[in-house]
DNA sequence: ATATGTGAATAGGTTCACAGCC
DNA sequence: GGCTGTGAACCTATTCACATAT
């Protein structure tokens, strides 16, 4: 498959894909393009989604729920492995097939299973004290959905998604 | 307050943060700092969240059940005042607080209720079907939650949201 | 003939340094 | 004295243009 035809389906321009490939080795053929497998498995490599990773879940509310019900984290070679909350007693409407732990298992499981990943759903209030416990039980990547600013070591990193914040990005662009 | 205290909280550099303010006018005072309050006003009549706006979401799945009890949206001026899904009567677990529709009364309550956006949490496979027929009826903003490209008129802006891509991310920046 | 890989050119974004104003 | 606003300098990212390989 050519850059061009690979540009088209990720929605980029051909150059962009060709020189961002080329920072990672030169996969593909002159004349030809590029060989789809081949690069799928490279990036997979890349990104580590070639062998399941296990991941945490902390905060069990409504976004959290709806996260462990998610289905699109496991198809990309991700597995939450456990939930976490403050009140694993707290009502939900789901029976969860993930199981559910005190916080206070936190480091044991971790510990046990490998994690390197933590999901982050619980409320802003409780965000910072909550990412400080995951990097004292040494998590290294927090996936940050509450809608506050993460202060965190150097070596851990933080990616923040804040969806009313998206919702907001797109009502500016549509200037009512 | 001044640049360097209003940087700390958003994680930004003060030049930046200064920066960024001036494309949209002058809104500090020299030796003084910025009047948080004429500020917050200033960026809400930027982004459009001095009054409340109605969205629609369409795909009432397990993500969108979630989406439709965030509480963050509100919070931000944001009101989701309808849902609609290819079938209603599917179990859902949770009993909804915001109207449900057949996916036909779109046009009509778009219309009648003035709605710009449009939250998309349908799955891939219907995502650019129902895309278009959120443009045929008229929505200029669509928030994207389905991992596709979705084709639109120019006059139509996508905000896409990949969750799993945003899990990949942090698993290439912790390199293991 | 066709399509990659890449240096050079261009565009875009961030930081510096300091003049200007309170 | 303190802090903003901003041109200039710097850095990063994208696009062009074409040599290179099949």
């Amino acid at each position: 498959m050519s850059s061009e035809a690979l540009a088209v389906a990720a929605g980029v321009k051909p150059t962009q894909l060709r020189k961002d490939l080329t920072y990672f080795g030169q996969f593909g053929t002159r004349g030809l393009g590029y060989d789809v497998d081949q690069l799928a498995q490279m990036i997979s490599d890349l990104l580590g989604t070639n062998r399941l990773q296990p991941v945490i879940l902390v905060g069990v509310g409504n976004l959290g729920t709806a996260l462990l019900s998610y289905r699109g984290f496991e198809q990309e070679g991700f597995e939450i492995i456990a939930a976490f909350d403050a009140d694993v007693r707290r009502p939900r409407d789901k029976a969860l097939t993930v199981p559910l732990y005190e916080m206070e298992h936190l480091g044991r499981i971790i510990q046990d299973r490998g994690v390197k990943m933590a999901i982050l759903s619980v409320p802003a209030i409780s965000a910072q004290s909550v990412a400080n416990q995951l990097v004292d039980v040494g998590i290294s990547g927090i996936l940050n959905f509450s809608p506050s600013m993460l202060t965190v070591p150097e070596s851990v990193v933080v990616n923040s998604v804040n969806l009313a914040i998206e919702l907001e990005n797109l009502s500016y662009f549509i200037q009512q």
